[in-house]
DNA sequence: GTCAGCGCTGTCAAAAAGTTAGTGTATGGT
DNA sequence: ACCATACACTAACTTTTTGACAGCGCTGAC
């Protein structure tokens, strides 16, 4: 089998979309710090809405990126962690924020002199 | 300075989320084949249309990701490359384009377990 | 008793993306 | 000569996605 993000109709292009997407990243990079319950992670992604995270999570979870437990007491509690492949998923994507994060003065300065 | 995707006003949010937009990591992925026209850089990312490529690109060239060439000719001419900057970049994207696409057969199946 | 917190799910409006049409020149085919 | 097509966009309009907010049933702190 053979995969292609460029082709339109491949699945993996989805699967793309679902880490790339508006919320992925952060949620993928935000659970690498650690195992959190929806509120927790919601602290950690500043910004994001409360629905949106659920959908985001729910999304990378069929995909088989984050694993969702719960437990049932009753203040409900939930917690979400990374599988083995959530996990090297989401070094590439830390690989990419630290590399964004320490070229953002040169993307300053672009941003600068594309303005004039 | 200290820059942080996650904390919602950083700049360094807004430049990731040009880069992992609906078409940023495609745009920047196929530029990394090669220097490429408007419509044949069109043809390698299939499903984008006319608006969103020239939106998505305009964003990455004032990022300093993408370096646009107007040949002043008259079937109009239009190159598209990458910076320095915008290579390092792709290179990590491409470094997670290849890890999805290699454990799409997990995730298939991740999806399958998922429905039952 | 009142209030905040838990993990969501709906509703509705705003923002983003997609679709379609048009720009002006200049080739290629018939 | 004529029509279609390619080029690199932009503008107008429609559809999809998002974000802001209310509510759920229950608990523990004050």
């Amino acid at each position: 089998m053979d995969f292609d993000v460029f082709a339109k109709d491949c699945p993996s292009r989805s699967v793309l979309e679902h880490l790339t997407g508006r919320w992925g990243v952060l949620t993928l990079a935000g659970l690498r710090k650690g195992p959190a319950r929806f509120n927790a992670l919601r602290r950690r992604i500043d910004g994001v809405s409360e629905k949106m995270l659920a959908q985001t999570l729910q999304a990378l979870e069929r995909d088989g990126f984050v694993r969702r437990e719960v437990l049932a007491a009753m203040p409900p509690s939930v917690n979400y962690s990374l599988t083995d492949l959530g996990e090297t998923t989401a070094d590439h994507l830390l690989a990419l924020i630290g590399h964004v994060e320490a070229h953002m003065p040169a993307v300053l300065e672009a941003r600068a002199t594309a303005s004039r």
